[in-house]
DNA sequence: TTGTATGCGTTATCAG
DNA sequence: CTGATAACGCATACAA
């Protein structure tokens, strides 16, 4: 598809003249191939843009021959001042350290590259102030279109901002209503898969350890673990809800705090799996066996919790799916379409870390 | 620094009218702000150029003034360019779903941020044909600098390749003897520390599981593990010297390819930490008690290995530091100097998972 | 099918 | 200190 990428492989056996050549690529541009080849620049411009399949002219085929030999590489910059299309996308994504995240972002770089677009990837820290900061520096480089992977409820100040961009902006991950078109995961959906499924094994004092206030994934999750405990009839205990952040630590703390209640849960639900690790080892410190005196379970199946010790039952979220949609629609919205949002499906993973009570 | 940035503050309390402004701010550039202020573009361009706190005439107040109530967004790929500098630097960094590398790539783009520079990240399959497909691909984009962080070794076709293009580039994590300049931590040292301490313990008949053989990481930790037990006059058992991948799984199936010999041995050393998760897991499979029946240390000191119910020890390696050194070493080379290489120390992290044995 | 001319937004050089 | 002009590399409307 694109000229240059082909062209890659012409330098693998060269010639030491070639590499002489090749030293000189820098400079390379429609320029010199048009007075190598004896045309005008533009007639360079109009074939190597059609491609090397329609080539038909004598002069067409001659100008690709000449732009493989010298080894041209189209400089997406210029193209991309005449076009005011630079063929990247912007990608806001604080907490880069983060699995879920990183899954997220290399599924979102692999689908655009894929799609000969160029991911400019900014991983602020995870507040609003920052990510507008990000979204200024990423606009300056003239993205394409924009995905926020790490929106915060309730700050419309921002979204208003982020609606009168000239660009696409699509949310990934975390939603904001219908303020932006966004691609998530069935967060509420997959809170009350895990409480009901703890429900079903036999437990009613179900601890929540609910992640950050301003995350959607947290809130949503907390809805439907909420869901599932009224459709049960138990009555909600607020004392087991304790929100964190989505950090390990995060889930040593909120597991200590809910285990030390007057009446503790017989099983807890961290709202993603780095806690629910973290729950893991708090329970290890207190001599609580998991399962057995102690339920756990997580969310989003990172594939690191299928291997612990106590192979961990969790939600599993279709994070490699999520960001490829989240770039074909971004995709699809820069081309001019509407933007649509989408929502996708969850599924409960029973492993080795949830039994009855005892 | 950057002008645009400043002016973000602007938008929030901003009236009805400004709104009308913002709306079309899309095309404020500046020919807009000269035509505005009365002043030729050159003259704006230069003021701004130039920052507010060098603005000497009162011109150059009216046109700050302006270009801030009009929000003027520069646009770097014009300057670019004109300047032939994009102020992006581009990343090759495969496996980025790996929290070691995430780590990394965090810490490059936070300190190319602060440095006024964005990041250009690629995350291709691991070997070099994708790898060099992606610097293609981020050359067309004219990055001013690249980094990888997933060099091969013996790929040296491809070094050539690398070491012949037109702007700085710069190994990082993994390196490629002296043929490119690189930032790496201390591979081999951390090696003969995790398996010196091994020794210590009491340990003779210590397994490893050694990673890629393509990747210098695992190749140098090996060395390290060869120094420590020659130190020791321990004789080299090649059968306990095993290579997988770098994920869990690979961190299984060498365990118990390991603990299936005839002499077992009572210690293993993964060179990566989520090959250390995975022996845990092979250990539960088998009924060994770690540490007591197998000791088990890791390397690179992720997050999550301090909270396991068997806190990790491991190697810790600073992959922040590396990050950060990488960027600072990368734009020097852009401003010009000649690169430099570095080798950063890394330290002994004495957790639950190592024992003498019985 | 090919050539000509123009402009994208910015910066740099030079003259005033 | 400011203004005029050209140039970066490419794409396109238009004319031939």
């Amino acid at each position: 598809m694109n000229k240059s990428e082909q062209l890659s492989d012409q330098h693998a056996g060269r010639s030491p003249h070639e590499n002489v050549v090749k030293a000189e690529s820098d400079g390379i541009n429609l320029r010199t191939i048009a007075k190598t080849v004896g045309v005008h620049v533009s007639t360079v411009s109009r074939v190597l843009r059609a491609g090397p399949e329609s080539a038909q002219s004598e002069t067409a085929v001659r100008v690709l021959e000449v732009a493989d030999r010298l080894g041209y590489r189209p400089n997406r910059v210029a193209a991309g001042l005449r076009t005011s299309s630079t063929q990247s996308i912007g990608v806001v994504s604080p907490r880069l350290h983060d699995v879920m995240v990183s899954i997220l972002c290399h599924s979102i770089e692999a689908t655009s590259r894929y799609s000969g677009y160029q991911m400019l990837l900014s991983t602020p820290p995870d507040d609003m102030g920052e990510q507008f900061r990000s979204v200024e520096f990423l606009l300056s480089h003239r993205v394409d279109g924009l995905i926020l992977t790490s929106l915060h409820r309730d700050e419309s100040v921002f979204v208003d901002r982020l609606r009168e961009l000239p660009i696409p902006v699509l949310a990934a991950n975390r939603h904001q209503g219908d303020l932006l078109p966004s691609v998530i995961c069935d967060d509420r959906e997959g809170g009350r898969l895990a409480t009901e499924y703890l429900i079903n094994l036999g437990h009613t004092r179900i601890g929540i350890i609910a992640g950050s206030r301003h995350a959607s994934t947290g809130f949503d999750r907390l809805l439907g673990y909420r869901d599932a405990l009224n459709a049960a009839g138990i009555e909600i205990d607020e004392a087991l809800i304790t929100h964190t952040d989505f950090e390990a630590e995060g889930g040593v703390i909120g597991a200590h705090s809910l285990l030390s209640l007057a009446q503790p849960p017989t099983a807890i639900f961290a709202v993603n799996d780095m806690a629910a690790i973290g729950v893991l080892g708090a329970a290890q410190q207190r001599g609580l066996r998991v399962p057995d005196e102690l339920s756990v379970i997580g969310y989003n199946d990172i594939p690191v919790v299928a291997h612990l010790p106590i192979p961990l039952t969790t939600v599993h979220s279709p994070l490699s799916q999520m960001g490829e949609h989240a770039v074909i629609h971004l995709l699809k919205a820069i081309r001019g379409e509407r933007p649509i949002s989408e929502v996708l499906p969850v599924s409960l993973v029973v492993r080795a870390s949830t039994a009855p009570p005892k």
